[in-house]
DNA sequence: CGGTACGTTGATTAGAATCAACACAAGTGG
DNA sequence: CCACTTGTGTTGATTCTAATCAACGTACCG
């Protein structure tokens, strides 16, 4: 059995002060995984598209977007990823993507590894790092659909109850993103994000309360038909 | 070391009469690797969304696409595979996707394994499905940025772009699929698709031969700059 | 108490979808 | 071999959805 171990070289890492060397994982065996915890404030940046992918992560609290950019600024918010979802992984030697916190959170960092120890290695570890990219592309494959078919009321309805499901949140949702975010991920606009809602309050399939980020689902069936 | 094997159980195959048994690969290390061929004609149908998984799949000749289908028909293309390429790959017990050849075309099954088989065994055939699986989800991630977020005429430049690299005619790319099938995968339609080729031959971008599934490529650089 | 994000709403435009017709090549069968 | 069908691709007219441009609310923060 070969253990994963993230180093504590804090010489290697983005913003060295903010991190502490915590172990914070353990595989099924027992055998320990070492993470650094590192603490992020809103908005602030883990790495961007381009940057050597040292690290991959995981995520403690809060939330996390990756996304891509186009040349002119037009961006794509690939996924959110919320507590226990693994990002960053990659085969080559640089990250796809840009990777920021949606408000103050927190991930643990895990040393990069080959993807050939990864396949090598016999660990649980290893297991939960194949599944979790299985994960990823199940979920990118599901957002391409609604990427490429899906009108702006099905993309909200399909949104909401995702996110009610992750968040857990059994007739409501406490969003963590902006509207902003919804838009990019969706391949929509902020305005049609608001006036989608808006649309959806209006047939009682939702309420929005004064606090905006904060969605109750009034009726999940008629949502889940508009999902389609 | 543990080898992967296809059994040649030919029992659990559908269509039993098109399959030979037939040893078609080799790990890097030498041990054999076996897979069933199995021909397919035009649109034939290799595995439904919701079939058991019990296969994976390799091209050996022509084209497969693999697409979901919404309630109402509408469909999304998630990807074209090309001989050499793997597809099929499942971590749950049901294919997510329907896989149908684009012309005549050769595909290799092999047996399913699960993903902690995969994960623990330590062979180069593991590490090739892994490494499937990322380039997989590198696909499906850049992908979601062309259809969240780019023009018809610049995901038209991209796909074009794309299949002329896969397919490796250097200035010219045959097509192995239909307009409904660019549309399908680029979230469009056939007429934008058709419009947006015809537009590009006007600014003699391409040029577009009689045989309508060959597209000579006039301005690479164009077209990459559409490409954004 | 402003100031600054962020969110909503309204008016208009633009880009792609839809509806409809036609072109063209490849088969098919008389 | 030729009419005829069929599948595929193109083009045109029109509609419609979502984007854009612009203004205004509202909540939060120093």
């Amino acid at each position: 059995m070969q253990t994963v171990l993230a180093t504590s070289g804090l010489s290697h890492a983005p913003n060295a002060a903010l991190l502490r060397s915590i172990p914070t994982a353990r595989t099924a065996t027992g055998a320990p995984v070492l993470g650094t915890t590192r603490v992020l404030t809103k908005d602030e940046q883990i790495f961007a598209e381009g940057d050597r992918a040292a690290y991959f992560y995981k995520v403690v609290s809060g939330a996390i977007r990756t996304s891509k950019l186009l040349s002119d600024g037009r961006r794509q918010i690939d996924a959110f990823h919320l507590p226990g979802d693994i990002f960053g992984i990659e085969s080559g030697e640089e990250h796809r993507f840009t990777a920021e916190a949606l408000g103050t959170a927190t991930v643990v960092m895990y040393r990069r590894c080959s993807l050939e120890t990864l396949a090598a290695s016999d660990g649980a570890f290893a297991r939960q790092i194949v599944a979790a990219m299985m994960r990823s592309l199940e979920r990118a494959q599901h957002h391409m659909l609604l990427l490429g078919r899906k009108s702006a009321m099905e993309k909200i309805a399909t949104f909401l109850l995702d996110m009610a499901q992750r968040i857990a949140g059994d007739d409501h949702v406490d969003l963590p993103m902006s509207r902003t975010d919804i838009a990019d991920h969706l391949g929509l606009t902020v305005e049609t994000v608001s006036r989608s809602l808006t649309q959806m309050e209006r047939q009682g399939l939702i309420e929005l309360p004064a606090y905006r980020r904060t969605i109750m689902l009034r009726n999940k069936a008629a949502l889940r038909h508009l999902d389609a």
